[in-house]
DNA sequence: ATTGGCTATGTGATATACCAAATATCGTAT
DNA sequence: ATACGATATTTGGTATATCACATAGCCAAT
């Protein structure tokens, strides 16, 4: 009996429009789909989705307390534009907190998650070879957060994914050339390294040497 | 004419009923009037502020993504409890985050600011003579944040009111001892001292001792 | 051509009705 | 007395109507 009911679905939670839609704006966001000064309304997000104003709304509201949408005093959201000042803090905190989530993982990283994240460098060394920006960018972003997630440390990645929200729309302003860096194969291949040396402090300089060579191209690049 | 303008009053901005649900509900929880575990649900929030359901929903649903308030996988919202484990990364980033503000924090403040603090000082000493620990909680995060804000990086500081957000409900559990240390007013004296010299790691130093202190007698109260 | 105002339209905010699912209540059968 | 099940109530989720305000476009008057 009790064989049986271990077996039995338990029918399948259906996500609730309201964080179906949060979720894929918040995506569209950190993945650079939007671009900086971009407006949304209520009613767009509606259409766009095919739901009605309230679960839209709900979701527009939840990304403005994060920091992902602006609430321009008149009536409308926009995407935030990010200025060189905005970008320094962020950059701050991501070095920080990025570099303090890499030196965690190193002691808690399996065979398995070891493989896979060697996998995903490949198949970033792949995708730059096509020039597939987009899978790129994805993918550098699944390496970056396999790492920060075997920190075991949910809150610092919770942070950290709201840094990544806020840098998201900058992406698309620049990831033509952002994705193109070839100091990423480099500092990846020596994370992988250190991970296999179980070594925290390497782990911990070849993100943080990865994030600063980011932040010194977006840098120049940003007027 | 134009300074005929300047005088004019730019119309009251009336807040919006989700805003100020959303600011008192957070102001709450900061405070720790709520008690971990107490249950939340739509009708009641709107109820008790005199609101429709609508606005009470959406301001439950920011703090649900903030990690203010639990949605329990069935039909209700919780305050969420706090497990040794939780408590250990919040400090963790706490001493970190905070430490850091304050560090920035030293080279910033003004002859107006650094009075203001002295007065918060003040009256955190009167009011804990009296035995007035709501009025001990309040006036310790206002000298906490005062420093925080004068390091002038926004980012930073909203990050850190998200930790406090989630500390505020064990200090519900436990703020009687919490807000009789004595040590706290000894670290605040070393604090002033360390903002009249502008010395930044003297300032992060006595921060950071104030948060350890906290930090052992909430772990040593938590079972 | 410029200025002023009127109108139409778009938009966020709120209230409310309704639904489905979860929970609580209560009665019945053994 | 206890366990089970049917019914009632509560509750979150969604859609929609309505309101107030902001913006844009247009027209007329000078």
């Amino acid at each position: 009996m009790s064989d049986l009911i271990e077996q039995l679905e338990p029918q399948r939670r259906v996500v609730s429009l309201t964080q179906h839609a949060y979720e894929q704006i918040r995506r569209a966001l950190i993945s650079g789909s939007f671009r900086p000064g971009q407006k949304l309304t209520v009613r767009s997000v509606a259409a766009a989705l095919d739901i009605s104003q309230t679960p839209a709304r709900e979701a527009i509201g939840r990304l403005v307390v994060e920091g992902g949408l602006d609430s321009t005093s008149t009536r409308s959201f926009v995407v935030p534009t990010i200025d060189r000042e905005d970008l320094e803090e962020i950059y701050d905190l991501r070095i920080l907190l990025e570099g303090r989530a890499a030196y965690f993982a190193a002691a808690h990283f399996g065979r398995h998650e070891l493989a896979s994240l060697a996998a995903c460098q490949k198949a970033l060394i792949a995708a730059r070879a096509e020039g597939d920006v987009k899978e790129v960018l994805k993918l550098n972003e699944v390496f970056h957060f396999t790492i920060y997630r075997a920190s075991g440390k949910q809150l610092l990645v919770a942070i950290i994914e709201g840094l990544w929200l806020r840098m998201g729309p900058v992406l698309n302003q620049l990831y033509p050339g952002f994705s193109d860096q070839t100091e990423t194969l480099a500092f990846h291949a020596d994370a992988l390294r250190a991970i296999e040396q179980q070594d925290g402090e390497g782990l911990r300089a070849a993100i943080q040497n990865d994030l600063k060579s980011g932040h010194a191209f977006l840098s120049s690049s940003l007027r």
